[in-house]
RNA sequence: GCCCCCAUCGUCUAGCGGCCUAGGACGCCGCCCUUUCAAGGCGGAAGCACGGGUUCGAAUCCCGUUGGGGGCACCA
């Protein structure tokens, strides 16, 4: 909103996790959510390259300056050792964590561990001392002296860490606001105490709550969908999601439900984010998924809808396609409804359902042949002029609107339930509804 | 175990000492509309976690309790 660049940068150091398939599908998300960034990957800009997998030059020299300075040295502590004295910190009451066993060994002793083959860390001395964040969100945060201990920058295998490399990259990049989940609140003074040690100034920081599952436990796997391709694959659209995801935590007043992009680009503020952690609500993510998709143009509805039809096994036809629209809108809170809702109209092979074949069988003797009839001679086939020869039919017959419709509707379609009767005859078309009135 | 963040209807939230007999939204219930299913309209039930203070006056300020979340890695 004032100028700002969006910079997307990859935090790739862990090698272990990340695969080419997974960068490539946090670039897609982003890109789905219309969260486009104006450096970056693929992108470009001034600052790159933007992955740090790319940047390990950078890291290791810095780190090296950073031994150079005396704020960072070898360790050579093993895992075994490490865990043995956390547990003995644990038992006395104290905060674990490093205890700065190796910040001052001499050379000798150096040597000494080289010559028994131990490897080394580069671990950063973090000052004790209190340190204290002024967050956006949560404001003034404060960590009492001693709690922050020593950590690792650089792994035995030379490898730099998160810790490290977000630091290094923050100061290189220019990077002046971090606005990112509050699982990193206790990284912030780590990565200001880098930065400081570094020479440079740290960036300000925007700590988010986070999002917890329906059953207010950590967002996980047993809840469903928890990654952005798998929204998209269940039928939400980018609009409802963000809208959604907006809500949670913040809010521009005391009313205002429905943001576009724009209106969330000029009132989101940071100072109206909420800092308790909040549940995810699938219903409320439905209502606004469904309101979105009221709103959409049917040719844009139309083209959303296409892979969930194709990928059901329907050829569609766009242009029906998007002249159905404005007859199923309201009726789908997801895109993945639309082959149940519009199947009648993509394939002649409809079989009726349960519930239609106890509709079909209980219609009065030779109603639906002389339903066929009647709209034989309807002309023009329109929606109107179809209700009008149902009505007159259904009034001859003694038959109230249920009960003239029902059966037909499941005669045509296959199921109880549809879109509007009238407006399917119609997009169906006199010569496949007859076709589909005979035999029943 | 140590440290940090937090606490208003079931859920997301408005509220930043008197405007609150606590407002909105989703969900739920009822009614209306209605050819099914939806959508839409109208109405309703539902909340300040608990205990102490401060104050003429607390949902709003302070302390404690309880509860939830987070961190304490050669993950990020």
């Amino acid at each position: 909103r004032n100028g700002g660049t969006f910079v997307l940068r990859v935090e790739d150091t862990d090698a272990s996790r990340v695969t080419e398939e997974a960068f490539q599908g946090v670039l897609a998300d982003l890109r789905w959510l219309g969260l486009d960034w104006d450096e970056g990957p693929e992108a470009g800009g001034p600052q790159g390259p933007y992955r740090q997998s790319e940047r390990l030059e950078i890291y290791a020299e810095k780190a090296a300056g950073l031994i150079a300075t005396g704020h960072a040295y070898h360790c050579y502590c093993t895992p075994e050792e490490l865990e043995e004295r956390k547990q003995t910190q644990m038992a006395r009451g104290e905060a674990p964590g490093y205890d700065g066993h190796c910040r001052a060994l001499t050379a000798d002793e150096r040597a000494a561990f080289e010559a028994a083959g131990r490897t080394s860390v580069i671990r950063f001395h973090m000052p004790e001392r209190e340190w204290v964040l002024q967050d956006l969100v949560k404001g003034e945060v404060r960590w009492p002296p001693g709690q922050l201990k020593d950590f690792v920058l650089v792994r035995s295998d030379g490898s730099p860490v998160f810790l490290l490399a977000v630091a290094v990259d923050d100061m290189l990049m220019g990077i002046t606001h971090v606005v990112r989940g509050d699982d990193l609140l206790t990284a912030a003074p780590r990565n200001i105490a880098v930065i400081e040690a570094l020479g440079g100034t740290a960036p300000t920081y925007a700590h988010m709550p986070q999002v917890l599952g329906p059953d207010r436990k950590p967002l996980s796997k047993r809840h469903g969908s928890t990654s952005v391709e798998a929204f998209r694959e269940q039928g939400y659209l980018p609009e409802a999601l963000i809208n959604y995801l907006a809500l949670l935590g913040w809010s521009a007043d005391a009313e205002t439900t429905f943001f576009s992009r724009e209106d969330l680009i000029q009132k989101f503020d940071l100072s109206r984010v909420s800092s308790h952690p909040a549940a995810f609500d699938t219903d409320k993510l439905s209502f606004m998924n469904n309101h979105y998709i009221q709103q959409l143009e049917p040719d844009d509805l139309a083209a959303r809808c296409v892979h969930f039809l194709t990928a059901s096994g329907l050829s569609v036809d766009p242009v029906l396609l998007a002249s159905a629209m404005p007859m199923v809108r309201e009726r789908m809170k997801t895109l993945t409804e639309a082959p149940e809702l519009l199947r009648f109209l993509f394939t002649d092979d409809i079989a009726a359902n349960e519930k239609a074949a106890g509709l079909i069988a209980k219609a009065p003797e030779g109603y639906l042949g002389r339903v066929a009839d009647a709209l034989a001679r309807v002309d023009p086939w329109s929606a109107q002029a179809i209700q009008t020869a149902l009505d007159t039919l259904a009034e001859a017959e003694g038959l109230n609107r249920t009960k003239a419709f029902q059966p037909v509707r499941a005669a045509v379609t296959g199921s109880n339930v549809s879109p509007p009767l009238p407006e399917s005859l119609e997009l169906l078309g006199k010569e496949r509804t007859l076709a589909r009135l005979r035999p029943a």
